[in-house]
DNA sequence: ACATTAAGTGATT
DNA sequence: AATCACTTAATGT
């Protein structure tokens, strides 16, 4: 197995390096492994035990709460750098999860599994930082999230919405249906009908069939 | 040409 | 902003 070692102790200095000490990273090298998930996969769902953490090295994961089936909304998206500090927790705790991820873009990440990670809390600062951090920033997205459910109209969750798709795929021209649209902002088809036709006669937004363009960024 | 799926719209709550 | 009921447009077979 000494290729795959290889292999991702590559894509760790490739995007960890910076991150994690030496040592962390002969570590995880050890123990870890790769794996790829395509779009539209379900990674883990609720309720789910989490046996691994990811470290994604490329792509994007959509996290998802999900009251009851088709009554959904998303949270935020995980990109190249992020883990998931909520999982982890869950993880520590031995709880299943409470929220559901599925792949936004093709995914690359390096598994670790939960009985080890513990332990790397006190012996290494630098996980330690990174899974704070994590957490930390994973704690203002939700924040954000809350905001917009609280206090912003539809139409600007929607335009937040394209904005961080666009972002997170690093490309302006969405492939994505209006239904799509209103199952992750959870309204209805109709709505989004609406507010998209606004945005694009704003010229915020130049929207034709299945395919959205952000122009407002 | 026909069927299916996506998008647009007026009226109502 | 949601829902209904319907129309129109785009796309696949």
């Amino acid at each position: 197995m000494k290729v795959q070692e290889k292999i991702i102790r590559k894509k760790l200095d490739e995007y960890f390096a910076t991150i994690f000490e030496k040592k962390l990273i002969d570590e995880i090298v050890e123990v870890g492994f790769l794996d790829k998930f395509k779009a539209g996969e379900t990674m883990i769902d609720v309720g789910e035990d989490m046996t691994h953490i990811p470290l994604i090295l490329s792509g994007a994961v959509k996290i998802i709460r999900q009251e009851k089936v088709g009554d959904e909304l998303v949270l935020y998206f995980l990109e190249k750098g992020d883990t998931c500090a909520i999982s982890f927790i869950n993880c520590i705790n031995r709880k299943k999860s409470i929220f559901k991820g599925v792949v936004e873009n093709d995914m690359e990440a390096i598994f670790v599994p939960v009985s080890i990670i513990d332990d790397w809390l006190t012996k290494y600062k630098t996980w330690r930082y990174f899974i704070i951090d994590s957490y930390h920033f994973r704690m203002i997205e939700m924040v954000e999230s809350i905001d917009g459910l609280a206090f912003m109209k539809m139409n600007e969750r929607l335009l937040k919405y394209l904005g961080d798709k666009a972002k997170i795929n690093h490309n302006v021209n969405l492939e994505i249906t209006h239904q799509q649209i209103a199952d992750d902002l959870n309204t209805s088809r109709v709505v989004i009908t609406r507010l998209l036709k606004q945005l694009h006669n704003d010229g915020k937004v130049y929207s034709t069939r299945n395919k959205v363009k952000v122009l407002d960024i």
